[in-house]
Formats: structure tokens, C-alpha cells, sequence
DNA sequence: ATTATTATTCGGTTTAATCGAATAATTGGA
DNA sequence: TCCAATTATTCGATTAAACCGAATAATAAT
């Protein structure tokens, strides 16, 4: 049968392309500087090429070297996911997990979800890491969090996912704007009003843009904010108008203004949905996340 | 550091889960069946759960047994990779690389490529597999072959490919046809006239429908050949006419019958690429394999 | 030149892997 | 029901591998 080099191996490689230096490399692998050379000598041996460079003092990695040194890591990635399955096999919804959040829905979802969880699950610790969506696939890609609650569309190339739940737009605008009577604010209403969004980098703004069918006219946007408290200010201060998310207005954002909050005619959405790695050890634990945070949306529908 | 199974317990793991028979996973490690019991055992206590249950004289693979099968076996074939990469890297296009590639190409292709390929590259040995790419694609995944020429579009999810050139269609008629002495065929000559087209399956079928936009109206095919040389001798006998692809015509498909071959107005082609799985270790030899490929018919193109 | 740093080599020790024979468990047939 | 055949497992012994620590060699900085 072939050879294949070990796991331990690959450790070592990896620490070593990771420090370029021997002796760093070796303490993070626990082990003395003797052993870890063995080690990757064992290894250039085996593949028959050079992995690092070292007629200096210093180590210099071999372009080949970086490049199996990245397959190693993505094997070891995936020998913990295993060990992973194994381990939430037998205890599923206890540990740590890692989970990340857009900032528009953190503050408006988990206040109230993360309660029913603790009590549902009182072993698991959630750990939550708020970034914006395209920061927040490349940690879940590299295996920094576990699973991410974003809005789609969006990119999820390689990724699976799940939608929730849908979340509608609000016009909101001063009393003594020209459409605050309205019934409803249609297409042609939104088109002809500057809008106040997000600053560029929030899913958000693209999303909203999109609920009125203004994605090309991005030249209409007069003020950027930086949070959707700051946009409620804004109009709040009579400065413009804006679409605000569902979710948001249910939180009481608005709350302690005057702001008029109008539903749209042509009703447009976006998609609350859960992601993660396809390879992860935990799909089944996500599934039951998605699962309460969907019937707790359901439920608050109703209530 | 956290404790990792060893490659070589995950080799015992596929074994078993292969041939759930202790004795003959054994065999296909090469290990005696003691050794591969101890491997299994260890994997379970490592893992803390039940891989296998033999309660029974019979082996029966847990469910999450197979699962974590699965996954051994992407580790194993990665590390294999892994090594691929280092061999590759030492002597590129040597060896042998097993090539696929859909019957609507290879014919007519292949014998003009594969001796300047040798010519090229002496210690290369080609293995060629003709399957319709569906099936095609699917073995590139399982890694039974290292990569495909098929025709695009077609979903190729999860893999890495690169269009060659674009291969055009004719019209293909008896001298007696009305469309006979037309200069071009338009999209609603077409539409007029019932194609013969290949069987289901063969995505030329797909491709030809496409060029003249008749996707959906499938029901204007009058019948079904299990070949391009069977749809021509069909044409020849006066049963209909076809869309040919230009890469038969120039390989003299129709050589020996009377049939017309008509440009189409509206220029429609497909595209001939060359697809490969992403973390395949001989990515570097694909490009130099896509670049002969792309410069062979640019060269036939003119002569 | 000298010193400090750092990868490597070497000998010895500990640990792990593997084998072969014996054992226990189970099934199918006599 | 009992016997024979099959098959996983256990045990003891052997072999191979991993690892350490001290010594060494090579290099860069002072």
C-alpha cells in the first residue's frame, strides 16, 4: 500500500510554516526542536521534494512548501471536524460554540432568543462575534466561528445554508413629510426620494436598495450612517427618510421619536438565514438552532 | 495540544467500513486482524463513541460509524493528494494521468491532440475513459479520474474549469432539402423545421436545442440516435435534418454522402473545456494540458 | 574574534505498533 | 442439541518509531 505521511507530520509542517522558525515551531507542537526537524526531514524524505530552505540561519519556506503546508492545515481542519462529530454525537447543544451576526439583526434577534436557548440548552455557551456578512464568511471559512446568522442574498459559495425566516422593510419618515399620509409607499414613491442608508459594507444597504428596485441608482443616496440607531436619529432629526427593517421597528427602535412608519406596497424582503460549513461536525446542532430561532420567530409573529 | 486519530487508524476505519469484515479490512491494509482490532478500538476511545457494533458475529457499521468513514476517506484521498503535489512538482507531465471525455468530443479531437502530446511529453501516459459527462463528472469527483474534456455550459459545482475554444454548428441537410441553397439558416428556419437530435443524456442534445433557442420545445424532436455518426448516416438517408458540431464536420464526419452543411445566422456554440476537481495535485499539468489543447486549435483553425 | 542563536546529529529511553498464537463468541449445519 | 467452522479479540513478545537531552555545527551579530 502507499505511503501517506502523518498527521503529526503535517502538525509539524504546518507550526513550521506558521513560524518559519524551528524552535517556535517546536513549542507549539510540544516538542523539542530535535524531533520537530526529524519530523519534517521524515517528510521531505517521503515527498522526495525540499520543503524549507535552510543553508542560512534562517528558515525559508519552498513555494511547494507553503502550498502542501495549506493542504496540511485544511487536513488537520478537517481531522478535528471529525473528532467533532464524534464528540456532538455524544452530547449534542453542550460546549462552545462560536456564533457570528450581522450588527442588523444582532441587537434585534438574540436579545430574545438567546434566553429560550440557555434555558433549552443550559450546557451550551454561546460565544457571538458581530461583524459585517463578508468578514463573517471568511472566519467561518477558516474555522473561527462556528456558524453565522446573516441576511440573504448574499454569496454563500461552498457554504450551506438555511433560511429562517423572512424580514419585511418599513418606510419611515417625519410627520410632515409629503408621504406620511399615505396608506402604503409604493415604487414610484421611493423612487423619486433620497434615501438615507448604511454605509457601504452593510448588507443592508444593498438589500434595501433592492426592496425598491433601486439597486443600479445608488446616486440617490444622499447621507451614509454607520448604524441602523444612528439612521433613526437621522430621520428622527428630519434629515431624510429611510426603509428600516421589520425586525428592528419590532425591537422599539423607533421608540421615543415621532417617526412615522409606513408599510411598502409592493412588499419586499430580506431572508434571516443560518450558515455554516458544509464539512462542520456540528450540522446537526445547527439545524436545531434553526429550528428554535425560526418557531421563536413564528411565536413573536403572533404575540 | 488536542489528541488527533492517526491517518493510518482512518485507513483501517475505510477498510472496515468497506468491506465490514474485520479479516478482509485486515487484508487491505495488510495488517493482521489483531492489529486493525486494536486500530478500531483505539479510534473508538479516542473518539469516545461505538464506530462498529459486534455484538453479533457480524460487523455493523454504526450510523455515525459511516459518517466518520466518509470523512476518513476525504482525509485519505487528500493526503494522497497531498503526496500527488510533491510528485507532480518533480517531474510534471510524467506518469499516468486518466483523461476523460464526452463521446461528442473525443472522436474528433483526440486523434489530431494526443500525438503531439507524446510528441510532447514522451514519459506521459494518457488513459482515456468516454462517458457522457454527467457520468464523467462524477468519477472526476470520486477521484477515479484526473480530469475531463467536456462541453460547457453544464453544472460543474465544486470543480475548477477552463474554457478551450468554442465549437460551433452547422446545419446539416440533404442537397433536396428546401433550406438547401440558403445562404445561412436563421432561428426561425429552425423552429420550423423537426431536428434529430441525439438521445437523452448526451449534452449536445442540450447544446444543439440551445443554439437555435429551442430549449423547451422538445417536442419538436422527431428522433433519437445514439451517436453523431448515426445522426449523419440518419441524415444522409433523407430522415431529417440536424445540427452538427463544426469540430465533426472539420474531422470529415460527413465525408462520403451528398449532405449540405449551412452556417447559421445567428452564430450559436458551445464551449469546450477542460474541467478538473480543485484540490487535484496536478493543477499546474492541467494548465500546461489546456494550454496545448487551446493552441492545437487555434493552429487547425488556420490551416 | 567572540558570543549568541539556532538547526541538526547522536545515543539512549520510552512509547507505540504489530505479530502470532491462543481464546472466546457466534453461527450453521449434522 | 452439539459440533465444527468462522471470526473478532486478548495476550505476551518483538520490533519499530517517536522523542528527549546533550553535544555539535553553522551562522549572524557585536
Amino acid at each position: 500500500m502507499r505511503l501517506l505521511p502523518s498527521l503529526k507530520q503535517l502538525e509539524y509542517l504546518t507550526a513550521l510554516a506558521e513560524t518559519e522558525h524551528f524552535g517556535k515551531a517546536a513549542e507549539l507542537c510540544n516538542v523539542t526542536p530535535s524531533t520537530l526537524s526529524a519530523g519534517i526531514r521524515e517528510l521531505e524524505d517521503l515527498l522526495g521534494v525540499a520543503i524549507a530552505e535552510r543553508t542560512k540561519r534562517v528558515v525559508l519556506m519552498t513555494e511547494l512548501g507553503r502550498e502542501i503546508a495549506r493542504r496540511a492545515n485544511a487536513m488537520i481542519r478537517d481531522a478535528e471536524d471529525l473528532m467533532g462529530v464524534a464528540t456532538a454525537h455524544k452530547e449534542p447543544m453542550t460546549g462552545d460554540m462560536v456564533l457570528g451576526v450581522i450588527p442588523t439583526i444582532g441587537p434585534f434577534l438574540l436579545p430574545r432568543v438567546l434566553p429560550r436557548l440557555g434555558a433549552a440548552y443550559p450546557d451550551l455557551r454561546i460565544f457571538l462575534r458581530e461583524e459585517r456578512t463578508a468578514e463573517l464568511l471568511s472566519r467561518l471559512r477558516a474555522g473561527h466561528i462556528d456558524a453565522a446568522l446573516i441576511a440573504l442574498p448574499f454569496d454563500t459559495e461552498g457554504l450551506a445554508s438555511r433560511t429562517l425566516f423572512d424580514d419585511g422593510f418599513l418606510f419611515a419618515c417625519l410627520p410632515d413629510h409629503p408621504l406620511a399620509e399615505r396608506p402604503a409607499i409604493t415604487d414610484a414613491d421611493l423612487a423619486a426620494q433620497p434615501l438615507l442608508l448604511l454605509e457601504e459594507g452593510h448588507c443592508l444597504r444593498g438589500h434595501a436598495l433592492n426592496a425598491c428596485r433601486l439597486a443600479g441608482s445608488a446616486a440617490r443616496v444622499q447621507f451614509e450612517a454607520t448604524s441602523i440607531h444612528t439612521l433613526v436619529q437621522m430621520v428622527a432629526a428630519g434629515i431624510g427618510v429611510t426603509l428600516l427593517p421589520e425586525m428592528a421597528v419590532a425591537a422599539n427602535i423607533a421608540a421615543g421619536t415621532d417617526i412615522r412608519l409606513l408599510p411598502l406596497a409592493d412588499a419586499a424582503v430580506r431572508h434571516i438565514g443560518l450558515v455554516w460549513r458544509r464539512a462542520s461536525p456540528r450540522v446537526k446542532e445547527f439545524e436545531l438552532l434553526a429550528d428554535m430561532i425560526a418557531e421563536h420567530h413564528a411565536d413573536s409573529e403572533i404575540g
